[in-house]
DNA sequence: ATCCCGAGGG
DNA sequence: CCCTCTGGAT
């Protein structure tokens, strides 16, 4: 399956605009609950106004608030910027740290956004089970598990440490554009053959893809109809 | 109604 | 192991 993943999502990537380690920091705590979209819809303003770690320990509640408000969840995601941007300095001279530990220990920071943030800021192995990632390996049977850490786990002796950012990359990707939780578009999926849960969406290619465009949708239906 | 790349607190 | 936090899209 994962051969097939690889060859349906060559280019996956972090959907999240961000141009340093802190902004990827700050886009991946406001997209908690939160669709990319709108936080790259969000973060332009929110990035041109407080640029460091200092600017987020300072900066006045109400102010920020206004900034995060359409990404949801925005009065403890103010409270987690506002703590994280002290605890950077306090801790890390005002860096984003490169190791899970040190991150997972920052305020608003569990397991999952550290595992984003040492993979795509820093080339760091790291699996990222959010709640895609949880679906679709319990969809696969690659694990029973529901807690994010034994999912995690589990799934990481089964993969090279090499190869666990981009397989994150690409489950995700996946869930996202196929593999729903409530509709799963089963015919427009690559990995239908090998899928436990094949058939608790619809089948016909064309009903399923209805959410995939352009050259992804061509590539899918050749992989499909090959399959 | 249900979902979106969760985390912290009780 | 619960619960809460939140707005917007579908």
């Amino acid at each position: 399956m994962k051969r097939c993943l690889d060859e349906a999502y060559p280019n996956a990537e972090c959907e999240l605009d961000f141009s340093t380690p802190l902004e990827l920091l700050v886009a991946v705590i406001l997209s908690a609950q939160c669709t990319d979209v709108r936080v790259n819809r969000t973060t332009p303003a929110l990035f041109a106004r407080y640029r460091t770690a200092a600017d987020y320990a300072g900066a006045d509640r109400t102010e920020l608030e206004e900034y995060i408000r359409p990404t949801g969840f925005y009065r403890n995601k103010a409270t987690s910027l506002l703590k994280l941007g002290a605890a950077l300095l306090e801790r890390h001279d005002g860096e984003v740290p490169d190791t899970l530990d040190d991150l997972v220990k920052l305020p608003g920071v569990g397991r999952k956004t550290a595992n984003v943030i040492l993979g795509e800021a820093f080339g760091l192995p790291g699996i990222t089970v959010d709640t895609h990632f949880g679906r679709l390996v319990r969809r696969w049977g690659w694990t029973a598990e529901q807690d994010p850490v034994k999912v995690e786990f589990a799934v990481g002796e089964l993969f090279p440490r090499k190869d666990w950012t981009m397989l994150s990359q690409r489950v995700i990707w996946h869930g996202r554009r196929i593999c729903h939780a409530r509709k799963p578009a089963c015919g427009a999926c690559p990995l239908a053959r090998d899928c436990p849960a094949f058939g608790e969406g619809p089948t016909d290619f064309d009903e399923a893809a209805e959410l995939v465009k352009g050259d992804e949708r061509d590539h899918l239906l050749a992989m499909v109809s090959q399959r």
